[in-house]
DNA sequence: GTAATAGTGTCTTTTAGACAGTATCGA
DNA sequence: TCGATACTGTCTAAAAGACACTATTAC
């Protein structure tokens, strides 16, 4: 396999798709941007920040993803998650059978630089939901159907989320985020029970003021441990 | 992005490989082969089951992986489950940079067609943790590890493995390949109590003799229920 | 004081864990 | 009858779930 000679023209085209997910007013965002009027393909549809995957630019399409992210978010290189890829001549029927490998990133609000216009793209940030109800450039649709099922369904089993808040948050901000993303109300007292004594939030000595009411406790997060949060019970947790 | 003419000669080369599972002799054992020694690069090295995605030949790689494991476990269109896509210079030092999405597939042995030789490729099935220590092409070593690694996990999340056993198996028989993936033992009571109350499992009018004692039930997997297999209890399960 | 949100305590229900006990077969 | 493995019951410990209660602030 992977002759070189033998195969140049028979390769397909490689791209890689980011999403871009950011934790805002209460809603998931997701950034997308406008094709310029002059693409060959797809001319002036909503789209995911992309990128063609040329060998002579990148090394890894890890690479390639992050450059995306800074062209269309202005964030350099952060934790990108990939989650898929995708093939098939229906990416991008009027050229050749495309593979696309994609990622999503969990950025926060207070890290991204905000921008209309960047690198001379017209970018949007929207509530994820909205976005899935139009039809975007490629197969975005269902790369962004995926990665946000994979968003929600991380909130279950895992600590990710967390980063969508400051770095240093309250346990009610990550409970109202917990219960966005599950779609179901969290009891309080169980919720801090348990992260209480799952070890994966430290206690700061520091505390925020959200209002008239007792200040709240700051939290960052333990980065020693790592994946899984929630413990099962198919055995003794020991 | 994917403009064919520009950019035709920095494609990467792009290619599958396939991680066939078994579950055979109460281990995890899986199917390598080894390279010929006409091979362009890493004559005579062992192997997993790979193709290089031709667009003249496949349309998506799904069609590319299932070539590639019908060439080397002699199984037609199985179930596989792509779980990453590498990519970089490393995966054919001597050659382009190359892409490379991994599928590992959980097969049932009784439907393999066993064959020592097949389409002129020596094949081996052995233990995974065996086949970790030797040296294989490409970067088959960290696609096996972290195909191995998210079967594993597979197990304490969904009821995936299940389709390692025939389609009519025992509770005991799941019990002990559960036990074996996840590295701890279960008890067996409660084992029956969860999976009961579950539904995931259908009870069939057979039973089977196993030895000199009291017949086992013999059960098949629920299909109209699917994903996760045990409840967490972030929330009421209701 | 009141309103508002942060955080705690306590009781009931459910589930897990350990393990003894019963069932059904071959020999 | 005995040995072996399949399966069930029962008791205790732990965790979940519901919700009342206290804490701290601005006004």
């Amino acid at each position: 396999m992977f002759s070189e000679k033998d195969y140049s023209d028979a390769r397909p085209n490689v791209g890689v798709t980011v999403v871009p997910f950011v934790y805002d007013e209460g809603v998931i965002k997701v950034l997308i941007y406008k094709r310029s009027s002059g693409s060959e393909v797809f001319k002036d549809f909503l789209c995911l920040p992309n990128r063609f995957f040329n060998i002579n630019d990148f090394n890894t399409m890890e690479e390639a993803a992050n450059h995306a992210l800074w062209e269309k978010a202005g964030v350099s290189f952060p934790a990108i998650i990939q989650f898929h890829t995708f093939s098939g001549s229906y990416i991008d029927p009027t050229r050749i059978t495309t593979v696309n490998s994609c990622y999503y990133s969990i950025l926060r609000k207070s890290e991204i630089v905000y921008h209309d216009t960047f690198c001379g793209f017209d970018t949007f940030w929207m509530d994820v939901r909205d976005v899935l109800k139009l039809e975007l450039a490629f197969n975005h649709n269902e790369v962004l159907e995926l990665a946000y099922k994979r968003l929600l369904a991380s909130a279950e089993y895992t600590t990710d989320p967390i980063l969508f808040l400051d770095k240093k948050f309250t346990i009610n901000e990550l409970r109202v985020l917990t219960e966005f993303l599950i779609k179901k109300p969290i009891d309080n007292s169980r919720f801090r029970d348990r992260i209480k004594k799952s070890g994966i939030l430290i206690e700061t000595n520091e505390k925020q003021l959200s209002g008239s009411n007792r200040p709240s406790q700051l939290f960052i997060l333990n980065e020693n441990l790592d994946g899984y949060f929630y413990p099962k019970s198919l055995t003794k947790s020991t």
